[in-house]
This record gives C-alpha cells, sequence and structure tokens, in this order.
RNA sequence: GCUCCGUUGGUGUAGUACGGCCAAUCAUUUCGGCCUUUCGAGCCGAUGACCUGGGUUCAAAUCCCGGACGGAGCACCA
C-alpha cells in the first residue's frame, strides 16, 4: 500500500488517517507501504521544501516507519519511458488544442484534429516536450481512451503537459514536462507493486482513467477504495493548509505547533500520543461518505494512555487574555493546618504525597467560590467557610462533602512558591497559578492539573512556566 | 447539464456480498449512581439509530423500484 502525499506543507490532523489506516493494516496483515511524495506539480501545487522531511516525521510520530519513500520528482524518466511505450501502443496522441476548445468538443463527444496522429509524429512532439521546447499551455499528451464515453470525466485526459516555473528541488529544476497525477501514480502504483490503494472520494475517476492505461500495458489494476472527506468538531480555524499557512503568516497562529492549529504538530506539542490519533481515525472506518472525527474520541484514547503516568497538580486558572476573572485570593483564619498533603496519584500511593504550605492564603478559581456562609473542601487540605472575606478553617469531617454541603476544589498557596503558569490550549491562553511542586515537572512531562485536565509541561521560564493543555 | 457514489443513536462504527441467530454491536458523548480527606480520573448503569414511500417474501437494516437528502468528478491541481 502507500500514501502518496502532496508535500505542499507539514500536515493537518486529517492527514493522519491515511498513515494510520494503512500503517495499521500494514501491521494487521503482515504488508508493506511506502510514502511516495507526488510532487509533480511545481507551480499551483508548489512543493514546500521542508514538508518532506516533517511529513516524514509526523509518520513516525503516528507510529510507523515507511518500508520506502520515493519522490516522483526523482522519477521523471521513468515517465517519460512509459510515455513513448504508451504512444507506441498507440495509446496517447500529443495535441495542441487551447484547452477551453478541447473542453467543448470532448463535452460533445467529438474528437479533436490531433487524435488521428500516428506514433511516429507524436513521439517525437513528445520529445519535444520532454526537451522543453514548447511554452506552458502550447502541447499536452492526451491517452487516447474512449472520446464517446458516457462519462466525459474520463474522455482523453492530459498525461503530461509543460510547466515553465521549474521544480523546487534542485535534481528536478531542469524539467519542464511534467506528468498528471493520474499517468505519474497509476504508473508507480504498478511499478512498486502496490496490490490496494486507499484514497479520497475525489479521486473516484481516477481508478477509471488509470485503467485505460493499464490496459494498454497489460497491467492488472490494484483493489482500489475511495473514502470520504474527514471533518473535525471542535476547530473554528479552517481546515486546510493554505488557510493555516496564511493564519501562520497574518500572526493569528504563532506556528505550525500553535495549540490553536488543527496540525499533527499541534497535537504532538500538546502531549497528545500519536497513538491516540492513530487509533481514532482507523476507527473511522473507509466508508465512501464524509465522516465527522470527534475530537473526544481522541481525547478519550489519549487519556487511556497518558492517565497512569500523569501526576496531579493543582493549577488555578486567573483567567484568559483578556485578564477576565481573576483568581480570588482569600486568607485561611482559625485552626488551620500549615500544608495541604494531596497524593500525587491517587491510583498510585506509592509515589507519596505532595506538600503544599499554607502561610496565610490561597488563591482559589473564582467559579469555584460558594455563596457566603457556605463550605468549601479544599482538596488534600481541609474544610472552610466562606466567610466573605476570608474562608474559616473549620472541624467538620468529610460527611460535610458526602451529604453534599461542601463542593470540593482545588487550590493553591498565595505565596512565594507558587508557580506562575501559562497554560496555552486551543481556545487560546489562559494564566494562573500551579502549586509549588509544578516547579520540578520536567519538560515534555505529561501532568494532570485536577479539576481542569490533562497537560504537557513545555518548559519552566523565569517569570512563568508553560504548559500546553491536551484535553480534560 | 452529463457521470459516479453514499444515507444505522449526538458522533464514529459492526451487521448489508449468501434475508431469519438484529426488538441491532462496540466506542465516545450526555445523564444518573458508586468509590476515593472524595480527581472534569476510575468503576457501574441509563437514555439514544436502521433517510422515505412502495414492492418481493412466512420473514427485509439486509433484495428490487421510486423519492428525498448529502458528497464527488466533468482542470494543462493533487
Amino acid at each position: 500500500m502507500r500514501s502518496a502525499p502532496n508535500p505542499n506543507g507539514p500536515w493537518h490532523i486529517g492527514h493522519a488517517r491515511m498513515p494510520a489506516v494503512i500503517g495499521t493494516y500494514k501491521e494487521l496483515y503482515d504488508g508493506w507501504f511506502c510514502v511516495r511524495f507526488d510532487d509533480t506539480d511545481p507551480e499551483t501545487k508548489r512543493p514546500d521544501l521542508d514538508a518532506y522531511d516533517r511529513i516524514l516525521d509526523d509518520i513516525e510520530y503516528l507510529g510507523f516507519e515507511p518500508d520506502a519513500v520515493y519522490r516522483a520528482s526523482d522519477r521523471m524518466e521513468t515517465y517519460y519511458d512509459h510515455a513513448r511505450e504508451l504512444t507506441e501502443k498507440g495509446g496517447a496522441y500529443t495535441c495542441s488544442c487551447p484547452q477551453g476548445e478541447f473542453s467543448d468538443m470532448k463535452n460533445s463527444g467529438e474528437a479533436c484534429p490531433h487524435r488521428d496522429k500516428d506514433a511516429r509524429t507524436t513521439l517525437s512532439e513528445f520529445e519535444a516536450m520532454v526537451d522543453g521546447e514548447y511554452e506552458s499551455g502550447e502541447m499536452v499528451l492526451r491517452v487516447r481512451t474512449d472520446i464517446e464515453h458516457k462519462n466525459p470525466a474520463l474522455r482523453d485526459w492530459v498525461a503530461f503537459r509543460m510547466i515553465d516555473t521549474p521544480h523546487p528541488r534542485e535534481a528536478a529544476e531542469e524539467y519542464r514536462c511534467w506528468p498528471m497525477l493520474d499517468f505519474q501514480s497509476g504508473i508507480d502504483d504498478h511499478l512498486v507493486g502496490v496490490t490496494h490503494i486507499i484514497r479520497g472520494i475525489d479521486l473516484q475517476d481516477s481508478a477509471k482513467r488509470q485503467r485505460f492505461v493499464y490496459d494498454y500495458f497489460d497491467w492488472e489494476y490494484p483493489e482500489v477504495l475511495h473514502w470520504g472527506h474527514v471533518r473535525i468538531d471542535a476547530f473554528d480555524v479552517k481546515m486546510s493548509t493554505s488557510a493555516i499557512k496564511r493564519f501562520i503568516d497574518e500572526g493569528e497562529l504563532d506556528g505550525w505547533d500553535d495549540p490553536r492549529a488543527p496540525t499533527v504538530a499541534a497535537f504532538r506539542r500538546r502531549g497528545i500520543r500519536g497513538e491516540a490519533i492513530t487509533d481514532a481515525m482507523v476507527g473511522l472506518g473507509t466508508s465512501t461518505s464524509d465522516v465527522d472525527l470527534a475530537m473526544s474520541a481522541v481525547y478519550a484514547n489519549n487519556r487511556e494512555l497518558v492517565d497512569d503516568d500523569a501526576n496531579r497538580y493543582f493549577f488555578v486558572r486567573a483567567g484568559g487574555e483578556d485578564g477576565d476573572d481573576e483568581a480570588v485570593e482569600l486568607p485561611v483564619s482559625g485552626d488551620a493546618p500549615g500544608e495541604g498533603t494531596p497524593p500525587v496519584h491517587p491510583e498510585h500511593e506509592d509515589r507519596g504525597r505532595r506538600s503544599i504550605p499554607v502561610d496565610d492564603a490561597v488563591y482559589l478559581e473564582a467559579a469555584d467560590l460558594p455563596a457566603e456562609g457556605e463550605k468549601l473542601w479544599l482538596k488534600g487540605y481541609g474544610p472552610v467557610e466562606y466567610a466573605g472575606d476570608e474562608l474559616r478553617f473549620t472541624d467538620d469531617d468529610i460527611d460535610v462533602v458526602r451529604d453534599g454541603d461542601a463542593d470540593v476544589v482545588h487550590w493553591v498557596p498565595a505565596g512565594d512558591g507558587t508557580v506562575p503558569t501559562r497554560l496555552r490550549t486551543p481556545e487560546g491562553d489562559v494564566s494562573g497559578y500551579a502549586e509549588p511542586a509544578f516547579a520540578g515537572t520536567d519538560a515534555d512531562e505529561m501532568v494532570q492539573f485536577v479539576r481542569v485536565g490533562f497537560a504537557r509541561v513545555d518548559g519552566h521560564g523565569d517569570g512563568e512556566s508553560v504548559a500546553y493543555f491536551a484535553h480534560e
């Protein structure tokens, strides 16, 4: 099987589907898969030189190692040879009709005057194409299919055309005569031994077009499956490589791994394992109709993968960039203990307990504040009553929680050890305070901010620490 | 306009080739309960679907015909 990306940019999350599915099938059925960069349009789908490696990197992150990697732009001579052979078999002719004129004739089922050309004329004109003797638009090589085919999409399609813009890859910058996808991928699939093709619904007619070429060569066409588009819920940013690129250029996004971007790189930085994405993609199946990928499915997978290792910390959200919803600082009075000792991980008592010193005041999230006179249970610390301007420690036992008289909330001390932290989320940045022990976490570690969600520690800077929010 | 294709709970999926074992699977979501000095975690449970109208048949999610809705192609893009 093969994944044939167009390297015109890093991947958004939808691109993960192909490697996820064929990589999984390969493992399941002891198969083989390659990545082939279909980079045969230096102009309108101009390849991005960085994208080749980034894509391979993304595939590795998703959990797969391709058995082979090809670049179509390295294989031009092969395509030329097959074009010559096809011409000799009577399967192609050069055509200099203006695009619109040909289209009109084709749509009414009429052959253009070039269709009867003999193979020798075509061959010499094709060599001239290869040598770059025509300008863009002057001459194409068409596959001779059936000009009266009932489906107009299949009638005498273009196999090669001239492109004046040089290819960005140095190895391919001299070529001017480029194959179209249907020709190039059709030839390659057979030559590298692809037996099963999965591709998008937009390429439904490709198989039918390519079959004409396969018939000329007397090759057997692979099994082919067309799947629908994936829509991802939960993202405002329009999901297309060019749209994301534009947002980055305009400064709306910080880069390809901005947590607000629906890119593979962003998911990675947020601490979502490739496996979680892969499993969700495989779960979508391969149906022809469009599907919605619920992010909750990816998050649910990731939660399971990550929960066991993610130690718990408290993080009090102070608010977004607009400064609303400030955290509330309240003194603690009464016969209060000097520290809170919640478990590092409730299912792993052996990891011990954190120590959170309480000098005289704590921060709470504004939304957690009860009505005056009501009680709260500060998790890992104890019961308090909200007295309007302070929290009075009470002698209640845990029954106040059982009886529903007090909510259990997280908190951090308002003292020196508290760690100012920025949590970068798909909805934007949230600033806040993490408990002192958070300063001891390592970059790349996954943690769970209790009652907030899972996050990946990005780093601890001078003034603030940064974490990337994964999911609840 | 011409040509393809699809339609199972909120979401995804199994089942549809060979009709009965499907008053429909699994996961997620939502809701409820349980546990834990009491996690937006975990455990348990509940709600919730065969696009529509005809036909064939003892029997239809499954077969046939029509309709609706949705998607795709008809590029010198991939």
